[in-house]
DNA sequence: CTTTTGGCGGTGGTCAGACCACGCTTTCTT
DNA sequence: AAGAAAGCGTGGTCTGACCACCGCCAAAAG
């Protein structure tokens, strides 16, 4: 019998069943649409009142790391941080500071993919260039593809909580020219580093220092 | 009398709870650090079920946004945009791939964080040379002060994830000579991004190419 | 008088039980 | 066989109870 009793007096229970969920995911090896136990299975498993479980599931189903549905159960879903982020955003991110933070984070974590690119020798794919060149240029879904390509799952899921974050602070739409995205396509493909940073930069209207 | 009671019938309770908290806390200029309503009082105010308030007060806790305190009350916590990263990353960092991304993404924000350095004109701190001189070197230690002189929470608080799961993972030691730490200082100081560059990668084993 | 201490009220933490709403499956009716 | 109804399991919510903890203040001790 598994309890999720708090070890130390500090901690509360649900976040002991955060962990006991977390550690039961892996176990048994659960994915993206999985169902996990119902709410007074894990009442009885853990040993917990039914009100802890809940606090625990609410606190994720916020998250957007599980979906709840009425009447059948409780899933595990694909985090696509959206909710959570405008939820975030419009809450606490008043701090300036922050805000900063986060378009220098994002403009920083979108070279390193196109540094990635050039070291790993990858080159842009034909749909980059042929939404270019239709001028059917959507900053986001351009940046996806490139961040994709870098194949670093760590920085797509940062630049994906990122990329949320800054729409949702209502910026005025970033990104230049066509003629910008393209010249940053073929510097890439050019495998010339300090050309692809150079043309990033031309599109985002950064400074040449550094 | 407000009430919480959701308008539509697919919403719940605690979501409504957590949109009046926000309305709340805009409506009063509420601040971090200043107290919010009592879970009982909220029930009143609000007409829900002290459950429900707790679902959406806990939820709001494990994304940071409020700290609670036993005996004395729920307060509006400092948060710097992040906690939320926290979270995810010990959610999103099982599958194996990830781990060697790891290792990789923990070095490109390093580097990140050197040219923010010298993009910002900051330069190391006599502590950072003492501590290379004396021998007395401790690679996370180190880059923890060149990180934290980079200004950016966000880096930070994503540095210091990786480098638990980093140094959770058992990789070789990290870290070169006291020489190598020596040359990224003065690089730094010498604000010369290539040499920055290439004593970071000299210093890590990595190659040269890119 | 000052200091200590004990109790009281308020707060969060947890549990148990009850009831409702909903989706699905099975069974019964037609 | 097709449709309708009942039963079961699930999440959603409320209520009331009890505990542990904190801060305050009056009463007791010095």
């Amino acid at each position: 019998m598994e309890t999720a009793k708090p070890q130390t007096k500090n901690s509360k229970v649900y976040l002991e069943i955060v962990r006991q969920l977390r550690k039961m995911i892996t176990a048994d090896g659960l994915k993206t649409g999985d169902k996990i136990p119902s709410e007074r299975e894990l009442t009885e498993r853990l040993n917990v009142g039914r009100s802890s479980v809940r606090e625990a599931l609410r606190a994720l189903e916020l998250l957007g790391l599980i979906e709840t549905r009425r009447g059948e159960g409780t899933y595990i879903r694909d985090f696509r941080g959206n909710q959570l982020v405008q939820l975030l955003s419009t809450f606490i991110l008043q701090d300036e500071k922050a805000k900063k933070d986060v378009t220098e984070t994002k403009y920083y974590i979108e070279m390193n993919c196109l540094r990635i690119l050039l070291q790993k020798g990858i080159r842009s794919t034909e749909q980059l260039y042929e939404n270019v060149q239709n001028n059917n240029i959507d900053d986001d879904e351009f940046f996806y593809q490139l961040v994709l390509l870098a194949d670093n799952h760590l920085f797509m899921r940062i630049w994906m909580i990122l990329m949320d974050y800054y729409n949702a602070q209502g910026f005025e739409n970033q990104g230049g020219s066509s003629s910008d995205y393209l010249s940053l396509l073929e510097a890439i493909d050019a495998a010339n580093e300090d050309n692809v940073i150079r043309a990033y930069k031309k599109l985002r209207n950064l400074s040449n220092s550094c």
